[in-house]
DNA sequence: ATTAAAACAGGACAATCGACCTGTTTGGAG
DNA sequence: CTCCAAACAGGTCGATTGTCCTGTTTTAAT
């Protein structure tokens, strides 16, 4: 008698399901977030989620490797590729994050840092997927230096401690502007980076 | 019957509790941390521990006023102050802390930052103490550049701003390192901030 | 000695957590 | 068309969460 008839689009429910995990557990985080929290976001049921996700643990596996991951890899590696040098696509990406977070008001913090902090001690599997996503990061800091270096567009930079520093400094830069709640401690990295980039990037040239 | 007498120490009590929660804060976090759980850690009744603690965010006030802002005043400010320069300060206290590590074997991460990243969303109250003592480590750092600064030391620099690149590194350094469970995050950093601290230096003197 | 408040014991409480269950519907392979 | 696995619905389950309650003992002030 109900003509309602449903169309199984289990792509479609999976992705929400994840999009409304993946915001949920930026803002307030994962242990904070209740799988019935997420079934009404996202609008699933419960069968639903079950079928999807046995577990959240493999809820937020998904969240890391699909959307943690893929953050990173938009608002750093692109960029970090797209530019001429890693100066100035470092200056660029600050400058994207700290107008971003200007006009949004609240400080969320950095997605990956989030969940690794709180994650890490509990499951290895996670944490380690978790840890992959910091490496890649790293390594394409690292090999932007080192093309820089080849290009001899700078000289006595050691690009993996180097890129080493560059994640830690905006990491926690993040997480001190979550704490605070300030844009501040972005600028002032941002500001000290470029100098010590700048530094070691005008020998060469 | 029973000849045992009960000796009141609430002090002693209040302490045990705020001890074993910083432990298993630091250690597994702090939505983690169930109350029962800390409990037995600290040998107390349910009534001892709501008679001191009458809600958990008050064990967690407790926590973050009490240990976390003292473990940054010892492995931070009193070596800062003690030392002849902030550089040489600095230095040292990587040198602890990655001996310590390497010692310990697992990386918990640091206490500041993890209980930030969790409970900031959550508790103004909280974040806001969280965000009182990374102003107390920045300021505590600010203030040594700028006595640098005075004596000569060094020129060319922005206390406050180069103080905050030094907790965030620090911060980010300690985030990757609990992610990786690897001591070299932190190795890399200790090299940078040395090398810049090093040029900023050199120029004076 | 009396008394009141602080300190503590031990258990109960509702609420919420994540996991799981049985049944029904959809959609593609044969 | 047949059939079966995948996809989904809706509800239930035990365990655990943090909080609170009643009663008892200790401590200190008067």
């Amino acid at each position: 008698m109900t003509g309602n008839r449903r169309t199984n689009d289990p792509q479609a429910v999976r992705r929400r399901i994840v999009d409304a995990a993946y915001d949920a557990f930026v803002a307030q985080g994962y242990l904070a977030t209740g799988m019935m929290e997420l079934r009404e976001k996202a609008s699933v049921s419960g069968g639903a989620m079950a079928h999807h996700f046995p577990a959240k643990r493999e809820l937020g596996l998904a969240v890391i490797r699909d959307r943690v991951a893929d953050a990173v890899r938009q608002t750093w590696i692109e960029p970090l590729q797209a530019c001429a040098d890693a100066p100035t696509a470092i200056d660029l990406i600050f400058e994207n994050i700290i107008s971003d977070l200007s006009r949004k008001g609240s400080v969320s913090g950095c997605p990956l840092n989030n969940m690794a902090m709180e994650v890490s001690p509990h499951d290895e599997e996670m944490r380690e997927a978790l840890s992959g996503v910091f490496t890649g990061w790293h390594d394409a800091l690292s090999a932007k230096f080192q093309a820089d270096v080849d290009l001899k567009r700078a000289i006595g930079i050691d690009p993996g401690s180097l890129a080493t520093l560059v994640v830690a400094a905006y990491s926690g830069a993040m997480a001190i502007a979550k704490a605070s709640q300030e844009v501040r401690p972005l600028r002032d990295c941002r500001q000290e980076l470029a100098a010590l980039l700048a530094s070691k990037y005008a020998l060469a040239g």
